[in-house]
DNA sequence: CATGAATGAGGTTTCATTCAT
DNA sequence: GATGAATGAAACCTCATTCAT
């Protein structure tokens, strides 16, 4: 994708909207969605409250769209990655979570969406369901039909509960993810988001391993 | 059923602050917070605003008692369990999770707390942290020290990240638990509570044990 | 009159509106007729609000039967004074004025009414009326009749003007010990009461007498 | 008269903000800071509440910025018409307080800043007490650096009070000028301005000159 | 396109007053 | 008599939204 933004600033008017929705996540993210006022996105925008007013119909079209807007790029990806890969079960796992959980968001904040949602779940119900359903349940969804898979063919066990397997990885790490940012305040929640998500695929992929005991030790007494 | 309720109001006045606390509870955990005006929680328990504010100064002060007044019939007890608890590690975590995530909340819901506080992210961020100190941290803090008594006494891995795997099963938990009552509208959310407990919590511990389960030589034994 | 108030208290029922009409002057006082809760005045007699509803209808009534209270006392004894003062004007002044502004309140603090009812003007326009009726209006009504009677008898200049002279010095002795409990925060305000009185009063007489010149200087040239 | 008013509001940008502070002296001085509500100012200048809080942060700000906008025009003549006076200390005295307090405030009522502030004692104590420092104090301090020059020179009476007088003349006019409004209701308060004012300053004059008026072997020498 | 002045609904808090006990 | 719980009318302040310029 060409790289039209020259040295000396040439406005593009269709720049204007593009800047609002990226000013709108950073600010939703940090204060919330509630306690952001319009006056807030413009001022980090660089622009005033009419200007916003122009693009966007109301504060929640705001957010809406900035949901949108950045929704593929937090989750379209990771149905790409899955199909294309090949092999067993556990390497696609690694490489799901590492391209759900590991790059950051174009905002600089992991989560992003996660973080600003979360907090408006009674603000914009209708939002927050939206993203419930295209964040979080479709990606424990893809993640437990890859443990199906991997249950199928026997690289996982059988008796495993992948659905709950599923649910837990993907909503801890999230969680884990959108509490990072307090860690200034609350140090005892810092911890390095590689280990986390590389510990947490490891953990996960122990839990559903058979037992692989071949129960060598019983086969000494048979 | 006789209605004792004169004119204008019933004097209680030993249960009325208790009755405001159990009301801003319900209604904090189901519109936020920031959504909830004082006079639905005073319409909640059958006063009117200025009611409320004869017994608490402020909203937040309202939130604040009520959290404290929550707070350890929510976490306190998970201490005295494990306490008096002897057995395997893996015994211990089985009956700490049950008794940190089983029971029901008094006020009906489970992890009353965590939801109010959730959203109360951006508005009480000191209320929050406390949360975070006192509950999820304090809970995931547990779990990892019991996984590396665990991992001490050689019934787990010692090389399994006890702490990753404390928070994000703990959190992970919360999460699911706190995203239930969205179940009503968005029904791939719904899952059963035991279940939900009871697999995570076996799926943690068959992510700890040694992936050579030696105890299978314990059978030849009986 | 008996003091029949005993070591060991004994309550007479007819003791407490005094004692609400006392502490209410003196909550008035300090932090203005606006600014007081009748919490504040029931607290400073040591009983709840409900008992100041007892004998007071309102907290407007609760003023005005406290400036009635207070009023003889504090204006009541200078038509007195002046009744059976004899001898020139200026003795009667200083007479008068000593007796006016000299003493101090039953309360501790000097002209309370005035601290009070000028900070009441905009919320008991009558009660504001009242006081200046019956106040500084008749004060320097009395004072300029005073005045009069030394012009009429000689011993003041004919041409002063005794209204002037009079409203003046009333409304600006009164103003002035109304500001004097702020010299705690306006060190430049505080000034001795009775240096305050006194150069006035004398002030005033000088104002008042003839230039008694003889033209002395003139007869030698004569 | 053509009505130019658009629908909604007409755009004045730059008087709007002086209309605010006009409105606000008005109203704060007819019906006290305390009983104005925000509303009242709006109207007053034709607007709404919400346009008062563009400008204005708190009520509070409002009439601070309002006494800021008021006070040169109330009392920072005065220093300016002393500095260039010449002559002997009476006549300056007498320019003075012409000065001080002959002129028609810029909003009709005279000592404007003196009645809101006096009615804000309790509300405002900073203000208040602000004022005081640089309005009657001030005042009287110049008045009583001006009779001291006036002893100084032997034009005074070397054992005159001249705090205790200048103090008294001015706090007495201030008093009796901000109690004029009153006078539509006590008539008995009604004054001529000007006859206040010169008879104040002659009194006080009388006051200090010496008893015997050695100025009239002057005559003789005409 | 953009500005920012103006609106007005909505929410928190205060406190005089009432009244069951 | 006294208490203090409860009421409800204000009043301040916020901020999404509108719209003249």
């Amino acid at each position: 994708m060409a790289v039209t933004k020259s040295l000396r600033w040439e406005r593009r008017p269709d720049t204007r909207p593009q800047e609002l929705l990226d000013a709108a996540i950073v600010v939703f993210a940090e204060r919330g969605y509630r306690n952001t006022r319009i006056d807030d996105v413009a001022e980090a925008a660089g622009v005033t409250k009419g200007a916003v007013y122009h693009y966007f119909a109301t504060k929640e079209d705001l957010l809406l769209r900035a949901i949108e807007h950045y929704h593929d790029r937090a989750f379209g990806q990771i149905d790409q990655v899955l199909r294309h890969a090949r092999g067993p079960a556990s390497a696609r796992i690694r490489l799901m979570m590492r391209k759900a959980f590991g790059g950051a968001d174009p905002t600089g904040r992991k989560m992003t969406l996660a973080l600003i949602l979360q907090s408006a779940r009674h603000d914009l119900p209708e939002a927050h369901r939206q993203w419930l359903r295209g964040g979080p349940i479709k990606g424990w969804r893809l993640l437990a039909s890859l443990i199906e898979e991997g249950k199928r063919t026997g690289e996982f066990r059988a008796d495993a509960d992948a659905e709950v397997a599923a649910r837990v990885t993907i909503s801890g790490l999230i969680t884990q993810i959108v509490w990072q940012p307090l860690a200034v305040d609350v140090p005892e929640l810092l911890i390095d988001d590689d280990r986390l998500i590389d510990s947490a695929v490891e953990l996960l992929l122990h839990s559903l391993w058979p037992a692989l005991v071949v129960n060598t030790t019983d086969t000494k007494e048979n």
